[in-house]
RNA sequence: GGGCUCGUAGCUCAGUUGGUUAGAGCGCGUCCCUGAUAAGGACGAGGUCACAAGUUCGAAUCUUGUCGGGCCCA
């Protein structure tokens, strides 16, 4: 009997109820959704939403086309794809473009091994199809990677860097660069393989230990007075540069002896060979070179600068020149003598410091391994590896070789052969960056010449705007301190440079013959360079005289491909339909500030003037929880696409939303399974909300809001988590974004307003203001709520906005919460007053549930549906102001009754709370559990209370 | 070795111009509810703010250095 009137009792409830399940099955249901999108076209429907909108882009970075997509490409898509989906639903038409980067070394190489050696018998014209196919491939899987995760794109037109138009674009930047007189063509050391008599990539070096031979060599000054002034010594023993390298083969290209200005120098008089001579060594590494000789006297110290100042020369250990001693900040005191042995001809480091000095680039070695004819004699055609002894012989019969030791180092290995590499000076084609050169647009307007680096520093100090901030800094340094730019490669997989021999081996390059090719290779892509004569290529363009095209011979290097991926801003912002010049924002990994960043400003500065971005925006890199990095091979390694099976993308996407990214993100499976939790806590939210919105409609329930309510409280919560959220996302903060939105869930969501309105919601007639007036608050919340979220949640938002039966205004028939604008705040005016009302009831409410706690464990009070809340006050105003809030006073707390004492409340606050135990005092309601003195005072129902009796009553009289 | 950068509870983050006992959510522990139920609630324990000096009446916050991590160079 009892039971079947509790079951009764039950059945008259308004319980929740939504199909929205709490299961989100998301690795089922977002390929569901993603042919849904992909067949009603979202994007495009997106964009006609906004037609009339202003243009917002991202222009987006190339991936380069190899291998599925791991974790920093999810970073990074869904950054992207989070602040395009914001501005869209801010009011903006925001088309995406995706690219891939599809040229470059590890695609030729990947085919290289997958060929072998027959790779040499065949044409540069197959090599090239099948780096093509292999590139388009992953173009094409990471394309349906990248849709997976949920990005909106035009994937159906993306850029690649190897697509014919693309190419040609990129050669009518390049054409800019010619005309604007910034390409031409030097000497500089490339990585050397002898065996292969090939120039190599810094990716194509292997770094082996292996042992040396390292020698001293006394190199005699010139100008022996000069330097003695400097060291204030007056003996006339023979004075010498000493000297340390552990390339002696080199020694034929010294051009100069480096040292740093900042170290110390002494000039030691040592006994050697029963000669006594002065040497020149940092004071540093006396002791350990000149260990175990006889050493007289030793010279106060000087600076290098001091050195360079006297400007004193030294002669050649074996050649017939002299040489100069250069300043070099790299110099250090580590090992050697702290003076560099300086061949332009053959190093990095030496060609940097020997241009900044006006010396040449010499280099007399050639492309087998052997000297030339500029070498001594000697030497002439003997193999750079046969003549160190040959050198160090020399040195010895001269008696210039102080000594000579083994050592064990580190140097770099051809990663093909096996066989250690060279420096080597080879004619290489540069873009100069401190050239000045004026645009057309800015010779009209009257400007004056600029060159790159000056421009590239005015837009980075002023201009652009970065995020975070300190990648202008970055960004600076790098510029300055940035030598010419290398864009020549001597590889098969890559845009040829279109420049043309004649039979003397001069080259042929203007912005016509740029042109001409570019059309060609809009036409036919660059196979056109391998498969077209030079006639063909330049078909409607005159050569001079000198060069006539019949006897043209082709360059066979390629650009370096960051100028490729560098122009994208041409193929996509300047020339794509509804796009605009420059962008609004580029948005990559920290790297990319040297990379792509960089090297995308530079071919814009060239060609327009301008940088083709207003904003920068980066990220940092994937590390594992111990913050040190992950490599393919560690455990901890997070693949995408496996994850994305696992947990479902939108679980992925709300992880990437919640970290900050401009530091390092910590990541491992274990993180994402833990993260798991924090996506069910705001589905479920979700799921409460729309759940009691089943018998809702907005048009005829929808109730006004009095201030004295905790509805009122709850759509102010509202109010400031829209504004709030919104600006986070304005700013780019997703991860304050994501931490509002989820905070506000189990806060104000779960633990006070949806907890304390239950009783009302459930029991309460369906058409009870009270509980409309909840409704109305809730249906605002969920709609606020799916919008604000759809930026991360692209497929949870989307699912819930289908069960949101009264959507926003003008929203109603939207087949997609992406279709939607921003949520607005209700514009609900509090005062003061009402304001400081609120916060005293939550500072009672926290009190309240202290002191029902400890009642739980004093007196076993379990359910706050069984205790009374007294509110002590003596301030008649407050009190009647307190009272409009009704049963608020209870159910924010969860109790049964609540009522006024005139209790004066204690000096620090205007109002005490008292709980107490009424198990004893007053009837439970049957219905409602709620514990009251009103319990039975409908005569019918006497187990129920007033408000559950007046339910039953019409709900029986109805039925 | 250089440039830039990061280091606050187990995790993810707040901490305004230096100013009480350094906060939140999650997780964890204990308990409650069983009308959000593979849900929900309450309470609680967790921090030498990487470390060390310094400036100051006072430092998570400013300065310098050290250690550890990351990106880019060399």
């Amino acid at each position: 009997m009892a039971d079947d009137k509790k079951k009764l009792y039950k059945q008259s409830l308004n319980l929740p109820n939504t199909p929205f399940s709490m299961e989100a099955k998301l690795v089922v249901n977002e390929p569901v959704r993603l042919k849904k999108w992909q067949e009603m076209d979202l994007y495009h429907k997106v964009l006609e939403k906004h037609a009339g909108d202003p243009l917002w882009i991202l222009h987006d970075g190339p991936p380069f086309a190899n291998g599925d997509i791991h974790i920093g490409h999810l970073i990074n898509k869904t950054l992207k794809d989070c602040i395009m989906r914001f501005r869209t639903m801010q009011g903006h038409r925001v088309p995406y473009v995706p690219g891939w980067d599809c040229h470059g070394l590890p695609i030729e190489h990947k085919i290289q091994q997958e060929l072998g050696p027959k790779m040499r018998e065949m044409d540069v014209v197959d090599i090239r199809r099948r780096c093509y196919d292999y590139a388009a491939k992953y173009a094409t899987i990471q394309n349906e990677q990248f849709q997976r995760l949920g990005v909106l794109g035009d994937w159906a037109n993306p850029y690649w860097t190897m697509k014919g138009t693309y190419e040609a674009n990129t050669l009518e930047v390049f054409a800019r660069f010619v005309e604007n007189g910034l390409v031409y063509k030097k000497l500089k050391p490339v990585p050397w393989s002898i065996a292969n008599q090939t120039a190599l990539a810094d990716a194509e070096l292997e770094y082996k230990d292996v042992e040396d031979t390292s020698i001293y060599v006394e190199f005699p000054v010139a100008d022996q007075d000069a330097l003695r002034q400097v060291f204030e010594i007056t003996e006339q023993h023979p004075l010498m540069l000493l000297v340390w390298t552990t390339t002696p083969w080199t020694l034929p290209a010294n051009l100069a002896v480096a040292v740093n200005p900042d170290v110390d120098y002494v000039a030691a008089t040592y006994r050697r060979d029963g000669e006594t001579r002065v040497g020149v060594i940092a004071e540093a590494l006396r002791e350990k070179v000149l260990a175990g000789m006889e050493v007289l006297a030793v010279s106060k110290p000087a600076k290098g600068a001091a050195l360079v100042e006297s400007k004193a020369q030294y002669r050649h250990p074996f050649l017939d020149k002299k040489g100069i001693i250069l300043p070099a900040n790299y110099v250090t005191t580590e090992d050697g003598t702290g003076l560099v042995h300086t061949a332009p001809g053959h190093g990095e480091d030496d060609y940097l410091t020997g241009i900044s000095h006006g010396l040449p680039v010499y280099c007399p070695v050639l492309h087998n391994g052997t000297f030339d004819k500029t070498a001594p004699e000697w030497l002439q055609g003997v193999v750079v590896w046969k003549a160190n002894p040959i050198i160090i012989e020399r040195l010895k019969t001269d008696k210039l070789l102080l000594k000579e030791e083994k050592i064990s180092h580190s140097y770099p290995h051809d990663w093909r052969s096996k066989t250690p590499i060279i420096f080597r000076a080879t004619e290489q084609w540069f873009i100069a960056v401190d050239k000045p050169f004026i645009t057309p647009d800015e010779k009209a307007a009257g400007k004056s010449e600029m060159s790159l680096r000056d421009r590239a520093l005015h837009a980075v100090g002023r201009d652009i705007r970065f995020i975070p901030d300190w990648g202008r800094a970055r960004m600076t340094g790098m510029l300055t301190s940035r030598p010419d730019w290398c864009i020549s490669r001597q590889r098969a997989w890559g845009l040829p440079i279109p420049v043309f021999y004649n039979e003397q081996g001069e080259a042929l390059l203007t912005p016509e013959t740029v042109m001409a090719v570019a059309r060609k290779f809009a036409e036919h892509g660059s196979e056109a360079w391998f498969t077209m004569s030079p006639a063909q290529l330049l078909e409607g363009v005159e050569t001079p005289a000198n060069f006539p095209k019949e006897k043209l011979r082709k360059e066979t290097d390629i650009f370096d491909v960051w100028f490729e991926s560098g122009s994208s801003w041409h193929d996509v912002l300047q020339k794509r339909e509804d796009h605009k010049f420059p962008c609004d924002l580029y948005l990559e990994g920290s790297d990319q500030h040297r990379g792509w960043f960089q090297l995308s400003l530079l071919p814009s500065l060239g060609f327009n003037g301008v940088p083709p971005f207003k904003q920068v925006l980066t990220h940092g890199f994937v590390v594992k929880p111990d913050g040190t990095k992950v490599s393919k091979s560690d455990k901890e390694y997070v693949t995408a696409v496996a994850e994305i099976n696992r947990h479902g993308a939108d679980l992925l996407r709300l992880w990437c939303c919640s970290v900050d990214y401009q530091g390092d993100i910590p990541c491992s499976p274990k993180v994402l399974q833990e993260f798991a939790d924090k996506y069910r806590k705001i589905r479920n939210t979700l799921r409460y909300l729309l759940s009691n919105l089943y018998d809702f409609d907005a048009a005829k329930d929808a109730q006004e809001i009095p201030s004295r309510s905790l509805d009122a409280w709850a759509l102010d919560q509202l109010d400031t988590l829209i504004r709030e959220v919104t600006e986070a996302y304005d700013r780019y903060e997703l991860h304050r974004a994501f931490r509002l939105l989820h905070d506000f869930c189990a806060v104000q969501i779960s633990s006070v307003y949806g907890n304390a309105m239950k009783d009302r919601l459930y029991c309460e007639k369906p058409d009870s203001p009270l509980r409309r007036r909840c409704q109305t608050v809730m249906n605002q919340m969920a709609g606020a709520l799916i919008k604000l979220l759809a930026p991360m949640l692209v497929f949870t938002a989307d699912e819930a906005w289908e069960h949101l039966r009264n959507r926003p205004a003008g929203e109603e028939s939207l087949e997609s919460v992406h279709l939607a604008s921003l949520p607005k705040p209700s514009g609900m005016q509090v005062s003061d007053e009402i304001r400081e009302e609120w916060r005293i009831l939550m500072e009672l409410r926290d009190s309240a549930l202290l002191q029902l706690d400890g009642l739980k464990k004093q007196v076993g009070l379990n359910k706050a549906l069984d205790a009374e809340v007294i509110y002590c006050i003596d301030d008649d105003q407050l009190r009647r102001r307190l009272m409009e809030y009704g049963v608020d006073l209870e159910d924010i707390v969860g109790a049964g009754f609540h009522s006024f004492a005139e209790e004066p409340a204690d000096q620090q606050q205007a109002v005490r709370v008292k709980v107490i135990d009424r198990r004893n005092d007053y009837q439970a309601c049957a219905r409602s559990w709620k514990r009251r003195p009103d319990v039975g005072s409908v005569a019918d129902y006497p187990d129920l209370c007033a408000r559950d009796a007046a339910v039953i009553a019409s709900a029986g009289a109805i039925g």
